[in-house]
DNA sequence: ATCGTCAAATCGTTCAACAATCCTACGATC
DNA sequence: GATCGTAGGATTGTTGAACGATTTGACGAT
């Protein structure tokens, strides 16, 4: 059954659009194309060896995705989340991740685990150093946690929320501090949610939220001030 | 600085495929373009009088929207709710909203009139009758709850729900009657928040989802039944 | 130094064409 | 009679070129 339901996937998979689309994600994601950077459709239509309306529709797909913002008659541009974005961004997030754990009573082991393994993952992979599989298990850990809540659409928002928010991790120095800083506190969080103190973990999961987006807003601010001194 | 604002909007909305879209979501949400049906490029772009990739890029901010679904090689079509689509929405509303609610005690008094006032208008719609209001004010009172969250991103999610859910009740036989028939309910619930008792008003909200999904599921399910009796 | 004016570059949109895919109906085979 | 394979037509997927509209940057005038 595994098998035919991946053959379906594969077969499903098509569209030129939707390759390219998933090839810029990368380049964006991998910090390959720096945010702010304008994406001329020839250049890149060019390089890809695709026409500029299958491109254009790539790009449409990726400004749905909110990496890519399209300026009227100017192009389209990497998103380079500002200070506002990312309150924007934690507002949303502790609404959801916040309201997703309060339903971890309701739910089956299969579900649970999704939160408790990554943190393991991460935990392994902290002590080896290696902080981009450390980060990439914390983010298992809060998609994990939205799915706790059982909406396919709302865990496919939290994976948009959480690629902006990885966007603007890549304006900041060292994206990697932010992870590890955080990583005892996400233990935490799921050992009160064994214990059986829910609320006491969404206290904690609050807690984490704001010392994150406080972080994250003054790193931005910094850049800010370091990319443009000059201002007024 | 108000009107300085207003015009910026104005000079902003341009993009022939923004305004089919615009156009299109009107028709479908109107139930006058049916959940199901197929859209032939070549009839609506002729209809309309675009090109078929300016068309296409229209179909595809729909399909962002959830509003058309797009399968390949086959065209897009109207999209039709099924009983699993409502019962996610469902839950990616409990979170959402009963997420944003908690946040009643920490914001001002315009962000509390967003929920307030819809409910009064939908009253005075209701004493006259007006079922087709009383669901506009129905949704401007959840999309105040939304708005307490303080997240442009997650409202504009929550409209993609809104609309998405809208095209559910296009399926079943009368409309108003869900709307018309939650309204003393969402009154209880304005109530206890001015009362300050926030926990009650969560978890009468949340009743209301309860109820509210299992009416609008089986409503769903016995459309289904009256139009695919022939089944195995 | 500020303000028009102009040219180059790029985007927005359309059109026409062809390949790839899907749907339907018609027979062929058992 | 039912299932299967096979053409045929219709629609989508993608491309390439074209032209008007908008932005950008530089140049020169005041």
């Amino acid at each position: 059954m595994s098998t035919l339901a991946q053959g379906k996937a594969e077969l499903e998979r098509a569209s030129t659009a939707q390759k390219v689309a998933d090839m810029l994600r990368e380049r964006v994601l991998d910090g390959e194309l720096a945010p702010g950077l304008r994406l001329s459709e020839e250049a890149i239509g060019g390089a890809l060896g695709v026409s500029r309306n299958t491109l254009r529709e790539a790009f449409r797909l990726l400004t749905r995705d909110r990496l890519l913002v399209h300026e009227h008659s100017r192009g389209v541009f990497v998103r380079s989340p500002t200070g506002d974005d990312v309150r924007d961004l934690y507002a949303a997030r502790r609404v959801i991740e916040c309201g997703a754990l309060a339903k971890w009573p309701d739910v089956d082991d299969v579900r649970r685990n999704a939160v408790r393994m990554p943190i393991e993952e991460a935990t392994a992979h902290g002590t080896r150093k290696d902080w981009a599989k450390v980060g990439a298990a914390n983010i298992r850990f809060h998609r994990g946690i939205v799915g706790l809540a059982g909406s396919h659409r709302l865990s496919e928002e939290s994976d948009r929320l959480f690629a902006e928010l990885m966007l603007a991790f890549r304006v900041v120095s060292d994206p990697e501090r932010l992870h590890m800083s955080y990583l005892p506190l996400n233990r935490e969080i799921v050992e009160l949610l064994n214990s059986g103190d829910v609320g006491g973990a969404i206290g904690k999961l609050r807690a984490y939220f704001d010392l994150a987006e406080a972080d994250l807003v003054e790193q931005l601010a910094q850049a800010q001030a370091g990319l443009a001194p000059q201002q007024s």
